[in-house]
DNA sequence: CTGAAAGCGCTTACAG
DNA sequence: CTGAAAGCGCTTACAG
C-alpha cells in the first residue's frame, strides 16, 4: 500500500551524536534531564541526519499519542468548522495536533472515525454525534479515553459535555418573529433524528405558548437540508393561499429553501414574510435575502471542549461536566431587528 | 498526558480462540490465508473480548500506515470542504482513513501538520499549500511519501498537482462583465501570498487588455479577506465620486466586503455597480445580495487528488502529473447573465 | 547526567 | 492452513 520507512533512525542519531539511544529519546521528550552539551550535540544530530522521530513507534512505547480526534456530523456546516478551530488552538497550545474527521451524516463513517481515533490511542476524541452514538461510543469510553461531546445533551455521566442552550435557540428565534408583529408562523421543524433540532422545536412551542394569538404551523420534513426548505413552502403555498407571515427554519438550509420558494412566488422577505434560520450555517448564506440566524457559538464550544478533554486526560480530580452556553440572534436582512 | 492502553491484546484473541497471534494478524489483514472456521472462531473471540487492534504497533510493524493526511490553508473557506468530502470518498473505497488538519493561514501550523504525518507515515498528503512551503515539504517527499498538491501549480516534478485553472478564473469573471456591458472594472486583487490569487489576477489582465474600452481600476490590499474588501471600496469612494460599474474581487470574501459598503454607499448591486467574486467560498456569502462566482469543483479536486495519492502509493509505474480541471461561472443576484 | 536492556503490540517471512 | 520467532523504532525504569 505505502512505502517503508527510509530515514534515519533514533540509533543513528545515537551513534552519531555518541550518545545512547536513550539520551536521545530523553532529548526529545525529557530535556530537563539531559545537560546543555548534550541536548546541542544531539540537536545537531538530529539536523545532520534529517531524523524525522516514528510518531507510531513513540505512541507504541509511550503508551499513549499526541494526537486528539474531532469527529462531526458534517464539516459543510461551517458551525463544526468554527469549533475545529477553536479545538485546534488549545490543543495546540497543549502540544496536541488536533485531527478533524467528518462523518458525512452517516452512522458507519462516524463509527469508523470512533473506531479509528480508538485503535490510534488518541489522547481523547471530540465528537458531535448524531442520534443513536451510544453503542458506538460505548467502547471507546470504556477504553478509559477521555470524550467530550459537542452540542449533543447526553444523560451518560461518564463523560462531559458542551452545548447551546438549543432549547433557548428556539425560543429566541420564536420570540423575535412575534416582537416584528407576526402572528402565523410557518414552522419547517425538520425531522427527529438530530437532538438538536427537537430542542429548539420545544423552545419554539414554548414561545409560541407563551404568547396569546400566534398561531404555528407546523411543518416536519424528512431531512433538514435546502431542498426540504423549499419543499415544505412549494406545498403549503399550494394548498392554500398565502396564510403565514413567518417562516422559521429549524436549520438554516431550511429558512434558504424556503427563500428561494418565497421569492420565486413573488411574495416579498422580509416584506410580506419573515424568515429566520437556526443554526449559524454559512452554506445556507447563498440566497437573494441574508439569512437572520441563531450565532452557536462553535469556537467557544470548541475551546471549551478541548479544556475539558484536556483536564480529564491530566487532573485525576477531574469531574466531568456539563457547559451550555447561551445563544444570540444574528439578525440580518430576512428578519431585521423589530423597529 | 493520557491514559494507557487498557483492553485485551492480540494475544489475548489468540489464547481465546486457540491458534497463534500470526494467524490472528492474518485474519485481520489477510483473510485469504486463513480458513473459514478458523476466521469465525477468531472473529468470535475478537467480539468476546470487545480487541480493538493497536494502530500505532500495527503501523510500526507493518511499516506503514492507513492513513492520509489532509492540510488545507483555512477549512472556513469551503472550497476546502468540498475537497475533503471528494477526497474521503476516494480514500475510503480505499480502505483508507482521511484526516483533515487546518493551517489557519499560518506557515507554522502548516509546518507542524506536515510534520506531524511524516512522523505518523501517513500513507500519504494532500497538501493545499501556502506560498514558499519548498522548504516544508522537502523533507517529506525524500521520505518517499506521496504528496500531491491542491489549487498550487508546483515547478516541481516529482510530485502530482491538481488545479483549476485560476487563470481562466480570471479570465471567466473578467470576461463575464465585460458582457454585461462594464466598461470599469474596480479590481480588488488582493495581495501576492497566494498562486491562485496571482494567476486570476493574470487572467483578468488578459480578457481586459483583449476587449477595447474597458478599464481596469487595480486595488491591491494587504488581505483577501471581507475587511479589505470593504476597505478598497470604501476608499475608493472617499476619494472619487463613484466612477467604477462593476467589482470584481480575486477572492469571494473580498467581493462580499464590496457589496456590503456599496449598500451602505446607496449603490445599487447590480443596478448601478456589479459585484463578482472568485472562487465559490460560502463563508462569503452571508451578505445582502448573493454572491456571483466561479465554480471551483473542490468536490473533483479532491476525488482527482487522491486518486493520484493512490495510484503513486500503489502502482510501480506511476508517472507524476498535473492535472487542470475547468471552472464554470456561478452566477447570482450581484451579477445575473447577460441579457 | 548517562547507558544497557527490556518491552510496547503488532506483522511477516519462514518452516512445517 | 498454522505456529514460533524475529523485529518494527521507539520509551522508560533501573543501575551506575
Amino acid at each position: 500500500m505505502s512505502s517503508t520507512t527510509a530515514g534515519p533512525r533514533l540509533r543513528d542519531v545515537a551513534l552519531r551524536a555518541g550518545v545512547s539511544t536513550g539520551t536521545v529519546s530523553n532529548v526529545l521528550n525529557h530535556p530537563q534531564k539531559v545537560s546543555e552539551s548534550t541536548i546541542s550535540r544531539v540537536r545537531d544530530a538530529i539536523d545532520e541526519l534529517g531524523f524525522v522521530r516514528d510518531a507510531n513507534a513513540s505512541a507504541l512505547a509511550a503508551g499513549r499519542s499526541r494526537n486528539v480526534g474531532l469527529v462531526a456530523i458534517d464539516l459543510s456546516n461551517s458551525f463544526f468548522v468554527d469549533v475545529a478551530r477553536g479545538a485546534q488552538q488549545v490543543a495546540r497550545s497543549a502540544g496536541l495536533n488536533l485531527l478533524v474527521a467528518g462523518s458525512e451524516d452517516d452512522h458507519a463513517i462516524q463509527a469508523s472515525y470512533v473506531d479509528y481515533f480508538d485503535e490510534a490511542r488518541a489522547a481523547g476524541l471530540l465528537l458531535a454525534p448524531m442520534q443513536d452514538s451510544e453503542e458506538q461510543l460505548r467502547r471507546f469510553v470504556e477504553h478509559r479515553r477521555p470524550v467530550v461531546l459537542l452540542n449533543y445533551d447526553s444523560a451518560a455521566t461518564d463523560r462531559c459535555c458542551v452545548v447551546v442552550d438549543n432549547e433557548q435557540v428556539g425560543y429566541l428565534t420564536a420570540r423575535h418573529l412575534i416582537a416584528r408583529g407576526r402572528r402565523r408562523i410557518l414552522f419547517a421543524s425538520g425531522d427527529t433524528r438530530f437532538q438538536p433540532v427537537q430542542l429548539r422545536r420545544a423552545g419554539v412551542h414554548r414561545a409560541v405558548e407563551e404568547s396569546a394569538g400566534v398561531e404555528l404551523i407546523e411543518a416536519p420534513s424528512e431531512g433538514v437540508d435546502w431542498e426540504a426548505g423549499a419543499t415544505v413552502v412549494r406545498e403549503r403555498l399550494a394548498a392554500h393561499p398565502l396564510d403565514f407571515d413567518a417562516v422559521l427554519g429549524v436549520t438554516d438550509l431550511l429558512a434558504a429553501g424556503a427563500i428561494a420558494v418565497l421569492q420565486d412566488n413573488d411574495v416579498a422577505v422580509p416584506g410580506r414574510v419573515d424568515v429566520i434560520g437556526s443554526d449559524h450555517n454559512n452554506a445556507a448564506w447563498g440566497g437573494a435575502v441574508s439569512l437572520s440566524t441563531a450565532e452557536m457559538r462553535g469556537l467557544e464550544i470548541g475551546e471549551t471542549a478541548m479544556r475539558l478533554l484536556l483536564e480529564e486526560a491530566n487532573d485525576p480530580a477531574h469531574r466531568h461536566r456539563r457547559v451550555v452556553l447561551e445563544p444570540r440572534l444574528l439578525l440580518r436582512a430576512s428578519s431585521p431587528a423589530p423597529s
